[in-house]
DNA sequence: CGGATCGAC
DNA sequence: CTATGTCGATCCG
């Protein structure tokens, strides 16, 4: 927004701080100054905000008083040093400079309420203010002649002028009208940055040099003489305004390049011919004009704007001729700090009024003061904030529009008349999380940690946060817990009831985007596989949902491990066929992504004649089948005649990183696959927006678990069982079993929280056989870190040298601490597709522990737990 | 990691 | 009556 910044006046209480003041042009109608801010005292004090706003001022306070402390016992001797390590940086700085980019920053002026009053001509005339009578998003000028702007709630703003017109928000139409300033922007910078509907920077520097050969008509733009009528005359103030002199009209760079084009922004009136095209110039300048030009032809709405070697100057530039105006920093070092030199660090974006206090404790206030005092700043603030300071006295600022990355939370949260009442709060909470859920959906997201915000009646805030184990998604995940969270705040000031004025749900902690792609590929794909052989394979009426829902009542939590133990007996061979499965299984080593594709190309089968080749996870012969059904057919006839095998473990590692199913360490010598209920928590928005069968679950992790998990063959009837051993089978060959760092990461937490979490991994104690991957004998244990333990026990003994010897394969560390970095992606790779020494090379390369690393990891930290699997 | 604060739009 | 909503960054414990 081009709302300016509040100056800071020589009040020296806080809610003045923030109630800035325009200047009262003369003859102006409006108010001055003195009387502004006696309006707003009267309107203001005595509220619980204006309580709260001297409490937050008096912290402020107690910041600089603590920071004057810091200053008086700063020596002259630790002065001189810091000033000699500062001017080093100062060296460093100056060297690094950079003019050679053209950045603008481009600012439609009073945004909201322009295009307001664009489209009601009657409003026109009158101050006025968007928003509503608790808050205003921005006024008109004549609105803010008397003291209205943004951020200012409406009832104060109708005080200081009570002809003010309030017009609500739509901001549907100021996408709309944001969307056409983008589209000619693009066309200047197609990587340009928006900030927010009003904002942009751009980097023209490549469009200036391309431009420069252009011819002139390919630099003319036309009046827009459809619009109305009544615009013809705006059209002749445009001509005034863009400077339409002879020099435009000839278009000859020289002559714009020279200091009469920098003053345009005020430009005389001129005698102008009826035109009704112009020409813009190839200078920065003239670009510019073209933009805003362009813009209020299309959208009649005025822009201003900045034009400088860096983000940070283009703003403030912007900012110096608004509005209906630009600015230019030429891409000198002395202009640069001719701009700098006075300008009131306010101006600065990222000071703020905190900032801008203390800075002014210190005696500073214009940026040149702020590079005299910059070994005192150095060390009375954090070393961000301080190179910070230097960067912006320096006249520094990034050079490069950088997209903005990943989003790194998502929230909502909503302000209402005081709710008092726990019933009330916690669904109110609830309905917070299905908004947040529903929009997190929309992304495709899910975070670990959740967030509850709460704003007491006193506009005091309070954030609570949990993080828990698996990221969350839907609204039960979520709610379940904030409700914690907010359950605590009202136990903690019970007898009293919690009075509320605001709550907010936040959830951040999302998976990387790597984690992402590698997780959600292969679930969806896995889903889908899952649910498409269901859909081909189950006798009609038993859905998903049905596998899905049924959960512990059916299947016992003890069962899981006795599946585990009977299926230990016969698999330990089956771990040596990987390298055949390898071979045989994948003619081509596609990538993961295109599992996807492989998949909804096996639905298409159906009804196309195309053949497909497949190999049978079974009998690992190549079946060229024309549809899914007869693929199916032959696999259950191979697994009828070779039942007893039942399903191959396979521990395939097909080249693409992504495409590696996640399954637990402890579980690799099931014969089914097995999923780790953190793991299916994180499964289990995938799996309601994958499966719309899946529903009101209580625990999507037990559904899915049992979804997967085969139950042993007495108990089941033969088709059934062809179906689920198959759907495994099938399963497994797309989403080879691996264990993923992130598993054995999750693995450690749950176990961690054991208590708490309702986990039922380790429930069951006494069935808790796990077989330790080095010596390959079956250990009773109660809790992963226990057999973790006697993992890194059997490692220490160099069991390990030997076994990697034999093994010809390098080990796998799980180290719980770097879980997050250490793909499981790189490894899957080199395990099968290279050679050793080219493993280890990589391995070390990529922070990954290879056997020798991996012992010296084991021997050198026993808390680390450390799984080691070895293949083939 | 959790909580508070700052700053921007 | 009536003082926003959302996001990222940073600092500190």
């Amino acid at each position: 927004m081009d709302d300016i910044k509040v100056d800071n006046t020589s009040c020296n209480d806080g809610v003045l701080l923030r109630m800035g003041l325009n200047d009262n042009k003369a003859g102006m109608q409006g108010l001055d100054k003195e009387k502004i801010n006696k309006i707003i005292m009267e309107a203001t004090k005595g509220s619980r905000f204006y309580e709260n706003e001297l409490k937050k001022d008096k912290q402020v306070n107690q910041r600089i008083e603590k920071m004057m402390q810091l200053k008086e016992k700063i020596t002259n001797q630790q002065l001189l040093k810091a000033q000699l390590q500062v001017d080093k940086l100062v060296m460093e700085l100056e060297q690094s400079r950079d003019l050679s980019c053209t950045i603008v920053h481009i600012d439609m002026d009073a945004f909201y309420a322009a295009v307001e009053m664009r489209d009601n001509p009657e409003l026109k005339e009158k101050p006025i203010a968007v928003g509503s009578m608790s808050m205003l998003s921005t006024s008109n000028y004549h609105a803010r002649r008397f003291g209205v702007r943004a951020a200012m709630p409406g009832f104060i703003a109708k005080k200081l002028c009570p002809h003010l017109t309030i017009v609500p928000l739509n901001f549907e139409k100021y996408g709309k009208v944001s969307k056409e300033v983008r589209e000619i922007l693009a066309e200047y910078d197609p990587n340009f940055m928006p900030m927010g509907l009003d904002e942009a920077y751009l980097n023209i520097t490549e469009y200036l040099e391309e431009r420069l050969n252009w011819p002139e008509d390919k630099r003319r733009y036309f009046f827009n003489t459809e619009n109305t009528t009544e615009n013809d005359k705006q059209d002749m103030n445009m001509s005034t305004k863009f400077n339409l002199n002879e020099d435009t009209f000839s278009s000859s760079p020289l002559l714009f390049e020279d200091n009469a084009s920098l003053t345009d922004d005020h430009p005389e009136q001129r005698n102008l011919p009826a035109v009704n095209s112009i020409v813009f110039g190839t200078s920065a300048e003239e670009v510019v004009k073209e933009i805003r030009f362009r813009i209020e032809q299309k959208t009649r709405l005025t822009a201003s704007a900045g034009i400088a070697p860096n983000t940070m100057l283009a703003k403030m530039c912007s900012d110096h001729n608004k509005p209906n105006g630009q600015y230019r920093i030429t891409p000198e070092r002395q202009a640069v700090l001719d701009f700098v030199k006075d300008l009131p660090i306010r101006k600065v974006p990222g000071i703020g009024k905190v900032t801008e206090k203390m800075l002014k404790a210190l005696g500073i206030v214009t940026c040149s003061e702020l590079y005299q005092q910059r070994a005192l700043l150095s060390l009375l603030f954090s070393e961000a904030s301080w190179h910070n300071f230097l960067e912006i006295s320096l006249g520094l600022g990034s050079t490069h529009l950088e997209k903005d990355g990943e989003r790194k939370s998502m929230s909502t949260e909503r302000t209402f008349s005081e709710i008092n009442t726990a019933e009330d709060q916690y669904s109110l909470c609830r309905e917070l999380c299905r908004d947040l859920a529903q929009e997190l959906q929309k992304e495709g997201l899910k975070g670990k940690t959740v967030t509850l915000k709460l704003k007491n009646v006193n506009f005091e805030v309070k954030t609570r946060a949990s993080t828990v184990p698996s990221s969350v998604s839907t609204e039960e995940e979520i709610f379940a817990v904030a409700k914690d969270l907010l359950g605590t705040e009202i136990d903690t000031v019970s007898p009293h009831p919690l009075r509320i004025r605001l709550m907010g749900v936040r959830v951040s902690g999302f998976l990387s985007e790597e984690e992402k792609k590698y997780q959600q590929r292969s679930i969806k794909s896995f889903l889908k596989s899952g649910k498409e052989i269901n859909f081909l394979r189950l006798e009609p009426g038993k859905s998903n949902q049905e596998l899905c829902t049924k959960n512990s009542e059916a299947a016992p939590r003890g069962s899981f491990f006795d599946k585990k133990r009977a299926a230990r007996q016969q698999n330990r061979e089956d771990l040596f066929l990987n390298e055949d499965v390898d071979k045989r299984v994948f003619h081509d080593r596609k990538s993961s992504a295109n599992f996807m594709e492989e998949t909804s190309k096996v639905t298409a089968m159906q009804n196309s004649a195309v053949h497909k080749i497949f190999t049978c996870p079974v009998c690992f012969e190549e079946q060229s089948s024309s549809s899914l059904e007869e693929l199916n057919r032959h696999i259950d006839e191979c697994l009828a005649g070779s039942l007893v095998k039942d399903t191959v473990e396979i521990l395939k590692n097909e080249s693409s990183k992504e495409n590696t199913f996640n399954s637990i360490p402890c579980c690799k010598n099931e014969n089914v696959e097995v999923c780790q209920k953190s793991n299916m928590d994180q499964l289990a928005g995938t799996c309601q927006s994958a499966s719309t069968d899946v529903n009101s679950a209580s625990s999507s992790a037990e559904k899915f678990t049992q979804m997967v998990v085969a139950k042993p063959h007495k108990e089941r009837q033969p088709s059934q069982l062809g179906d689920i051993a198959r759907n495994v089978c099938i399963k497994q060959c797309l989403f080879p079993k691996r264990i993923s760092l992130e598993n054995a990461d999750h693995l450690e937490k749950i176990e961690n929280t054991e208590e708490t979490s309702s986990s039922c991994f380790f429930e069951a104690k006494e069935d808790n056989v796990l077989v330790c991957p080095v010596c390959n004998l079956e250990q009773k244990t109660t809790s992963l870190m226990l057999f973790n333990r006697h993992v890194d026990i059997c490692l220490n003994k160099g069991i390990i040298q030997e076994l990697t010897e034999k093994n010809n394969c390098p080990t796998k560390t799980y180290d719980t601490e770097n879980s997050n970095r250490v793909g499981s992606l790189s490894r899957g790779q080199q395990c099968t597709n290279q050679s050793q020494g080219t493993k280890r090379k990589l391995d070390e390369s990529s922070g990954l522990a290879t056997s020798q690393s991996v012992s010296k990891k084991a021997k050198s930290s026993n808390s680390k737990h450390t799984i080691e699997m070895f293949f083939k």
